[in-house]
DNA sequence: GGAGATTACGACCGATCGTGCTAATTTGTC
DNA sequence: GACAAATTAGCACGATCGGTCGTAATCTCC
């Protein structure tokens, strides 16, 4: 989904130093920032000059929205074993452990992208505040489907609202993430992973 | 708790100028954050010249520390009516609430000063860092304390883990605080503290 | 009331910020 | 193989960054 990409021819060697870039810039911005992420610095740590960037962006803005575009599709590949369980209460298991476990293997070096993004950003109207909302309102709504499924299945009590479970069960594997790094301490991922089966556990 | 704060005479107006710095820095930094907040555009906020911020602090990090020390006094009286209620359970409820008033009445314009600034720095080593995760160390040890207190007077089952409790407890209103700000909706607010409640009647 | 410390300012430093302009090189297409 | 387009570098710009210095005004204390 491209936010309004205005196409222009691309030849292969600049799509892969654009590619190179936007890595560099998703895994840069979780430790600097999207405003702290420098174009200097990114030119520097891909090795480019930068107006050899600028051929690529065409403002800091446009390279930060590509760069949360390209998070997103880190994120999506890095879920794609939670999305290969069986759908339902399974499937939200396997959803947060894959959640859990690209935070604890440091896909990204400053942990989840968009915790770190939504952080920065929520205070800061723009466009990328609004394609970061809009990223985190799919996480959000994917659970939430996967609840609905539960609940049809008969995994999780009718009772339940699927809002309220998907805004606990995310607020407890984000709080996992901010602590894992700010404390260091892979236990609270452990805990994480045991709120989530316990609080779907008690909602049936 | 002072941060070895160099001792030096100082004189009333001065320490005037200093507060009124500080309570503007604490604010700023949860919009701009701890290092996107220029030392010229706090002079600007307070109407002095960048040179007479340096009277006060000899760093910019030197100003940091100070900010997160003030910080933590202002969410300590925030929380004072949290504390005022009678111990044990219904001063956990009592502490979320207040936390989740003072995001909602917008004490610190960028949400929870604490979450904002772990989000920001928990990857940048440093003694800003560390102050950081020392004050939010204090935070989950005093919440622990109030559940080990309700254990004892049998509000909550005595089975219950007070790490993991209030790992999730934190994790619900942390979440809650990010994402009022970014979808801008008391809502989420709301829903953190029914989290809150239910959680806490399902551990007895 | 005078000595000495504190507060505040304006000017200024080198570095880096985002961003243009230009020119050389490489690539894909007819 | 020629030509247009895409890629990349070099250079320079105005603004802003954190920080220093010298100096003048002001407060505190003996």
């Amino acid at each position: 989904m491209g936010v309004e990409t205005t196409e222009r021819r691309r030849r292969a060697d600049g799509e892969r130093s654009r590619e190179k870039i936007l890595q560099a810039a998703a895994e840069l911005a979780t430790i600097e920032g999207l405003n702290g992420l420098s174009i200097g610095r990114l030119a520097d740590a891909v090795g480019m000059s930068k107006s050899g960037l600028y051929a690529h962006f065409r403002s800091k803005e446009e390279l930060q929205l590509a760069t949360v575009e390209t998070a997103s599709r880190i994120l999506a590949a890095e879920l794609e074993p939670g999305m290969a369980a069986p759908e339902g209460k399974a499937r939200i298991i396997a959803l947060c452990d894959a959640f859990l476990s690209h935070v604890e293997r440091r896909v990204f070096p400053g942990g989840c992208f968009f915790a770190s993004g939504a952080a920065e950003l929520s205070t800061q109207p723009g466009r990328v505040r609004d394609l970061i909302a809009t990223s985190y309102r799919e996480w959000i709504a994917l659970l939430q489907g996967e609840v609905r499924t539960a609940q049809a299945a008969g995994e999780i009590d009718e009772g339940e609202d699927p809002e309220q479970l998907v805004f606990e069960l995310n607020g407890i594997i984000v709080a996992a993430n901010v602590f894992f790094l700010l404390f260091d301490d892979a236990r609270e991922l452990e805990r994480a992973r045991r709120g989530v089966r316990e609080r779907l556990e008690n909602s049936h």
